[in-house]
DNA sequence: CATCACATGTTATAAGATAACGTTCGAGGC
DNA sequence: GCCTCGAACGTTATCTTATAACATGTGATG
């Protein structure tokens, strides 16, 4: 498995997939993919990079669907419970999921330089955290496991 | 490697060894121990467990040892800078760190009942995480590892 | 004893998140 | 058709977390 987000590709293309998959999604488990909801999800593929909310906040306001706080959250909660997208718990922020549908545990690759999130997939309790969770009889439910450093655009630059 | 947090041990001792240990490290590398940041690492080796900030501040502010934000964050920001403490993610909050001195890479078991949180270790680059970062020239300098979950006490009493 | 780096005191405000309440609206049962 | 219930939405207020900015103190060094 490698990481999704450093690589180009047709972005106007997996904006529009996403998207439809999500609707398909939506539709087959029973639920309402509203129009706040999609439009959060399209803003986070169209920036493809994380945000905050209060940043996803401005555009919905400038676009009058809505300017409280809680129209943000509540999009945004409906889309990372249902695994359309993630939060980063290192910056507070949110990005949409590189492979929605799929079982996984998300990792990620923060650039501290350019702020581009590459998504990969890690395990739940593979390594040393798994092997000191068992050692210990703790009962791992969910982990975050979020690296920081410089994206392969921006270490080039650097060096 | 197993995890130091939830097994049992003499508190005041450890408590007592921490401090010495880290004034000791302190005035080795000619960095300033002073009141304040001597008793917020006390704080957090008292209670052994993550604190935010402002729980944090509340107990400095009843000792008179000041009660503005900035008191907290700069004693908590000169002991994770040193390593003698960690800042958790995903609680928003600080902890002692179990094994200052010692280079490593620090992951955390937080068990969402009773709120401890166990230290352990992993590797900066190691696992799939470490790979995908190879795979597509990402550069890790820090990397967040935390999980959540039930810890051995919590998780025999929800059975 | 000047000076410079570092630490502290204080005020203000930024940034992130949620509680609580009433209203709206569509699906399903009657 | 109409009722009713639950999910979503609108709105206000507030809470928690964190930092900017600037003035003051203080100790080591030359």
């Amino acid at each position: 498995m490698t990481a999704i987000g450093f690589e180009k590709h047709d972005h106007s293309h997996c904006i529009a997939d996403a998207l439809s998959a999500a609707e398909t999604r939506c539709k087959a488990q029973k639920l309402q993919f509203t129009p706040a909801r999609r439009r959060v999800l399209e803003i986070l593929l169209e920036r493809h990079r994380a945000m905050g909310a209060y940043e996803i906040l401005d555009i919905l306001a400038a676009e009058g669907l809505g300017s409280q706080p809680p129209v943000a959250y509540r999009a945004l909660d409906f889309l990372v419970k249902n695994g359309f997208a993630h939060r980063i718990e290192r910056l507070n922020a949110y990005a949409a999921c590189t492979h929605p549908g799929e079982q996984h545990v998300p990792a990620f690759l923060i650039c501290r330089s350019c702020k581009a999130v590459a998504e990969t997939e890690t395990g739940l309790d593979s390594g040393r955290l798994g092997a000191a969770a068992r050692d210990t009889g703790f009962v791992i439910e969910k982990v975050v496991v979020e690296a920081e450093g410089l994206c392969p655009g921006c270490a080039e630059a650097a060096a």
